[in-house]
DNA sequence: ATCCTACAATGGACACTGTCTAAGTCAAAT
DNA sequence: ATTTGACTTAGACAGTGTCCATTGTAGGAT
């Protein structure tokens, strides 16, 4: 995720320890932690790191376009470092895992216009649920 | 809704004044209020109905299937009492309006088994995003 | 190398959403 | 009318997120 500080410097974000932890914490696939996991995670590697800056620098970077707020359990925001390829989500109805997927088709173009009730759409989010290998066989 | 009320009593739900209030409050197409906005009408018929039985209710109405719960926006949880027909929802970015919308085609089977990752799926929930016609003119 | 200053971080108070509990109340079966 | 167990209540509590005044600092200017 070095490219990703990269080009947060090229766009004048000021770099600190605390931003530079919070990025690291969210590298990786499959990535979708809370706010508050971000923040336990980025507390073992820079201690006095605040859970102010942790949510301004997550929302900061949703912002910008370089992380995805995700809304699929109905507790806390997660958070999804892969912004740059557009995909959905599945996830497991017990324990709650989450994992990219990337469906056939285009859901946008299954909405028809009388279906549309005058809106300007332009984004469609599908989230799966289902239970998952780990939960079936326990 | 009278008729939620009449498969309610058939349940052997135990029918009081508070549960008329919530399911009369959720009566409608394209209703999907918060519990603390179901609880804020509920007061002005039943002046002293406690937030935790509109709680409870609500609860019980989503275990019973007879309501859904959505998660469109990042915030509260939202009370969809058209569960009997299956839809999907599309939501002003903006003010946060929502419509029931049916588009075309199955979303489920446009998951691949190769990106079920051994999840059981059963279920699918799609959220259009756009700009109500109000917003967009505003 | 040092200084400045605007921007960032801190931490604690606050707000919102939702859950829980103990005690009181009431619907409905008898 | 009585009884009983389910329902309701009020308020305390927990988790998530926001805000603000203060303190600290990155990085450009000197």
């Amino acid at each position: 995720m070095s490219d990703l500080l990269e080009r947060l410097r090229g766009r004048g974000w000021r770099m600190t320890a605390q931003r530079r932890v919070v990025a690291e914490v969210l590298d990786g696939e499959h990535v979708h932690l809370t706010a508050d996991e971000v923040h336990a995670r980025a507390v073992t590697r820079l201690p006095e790191i605040s859970r102010a800056t942790v949510y301004n620098t997550l929302g900061e970077l949703v912002s910008l376009g370089e992380v995805l707020e995700v809304a699929t359990d109905k507790r806390a925001k997660r958070y999804d470092p892969n912004a740059h390829r557009p995909h959905h989500h599945l996830v497991c109805a017990r324990c709650g895992a989450i994992r990219d997927v990337h469906p056939n088709g285009n859901p946008l173009a299954d909405l028809p216009d009388s279906e549309r009730f005058g809106f300007a759409v332009s984004d469609v989010e599908v989230t799966y649920r289902g239970v998952c290998p780990d939960c079936a066989s326990a």
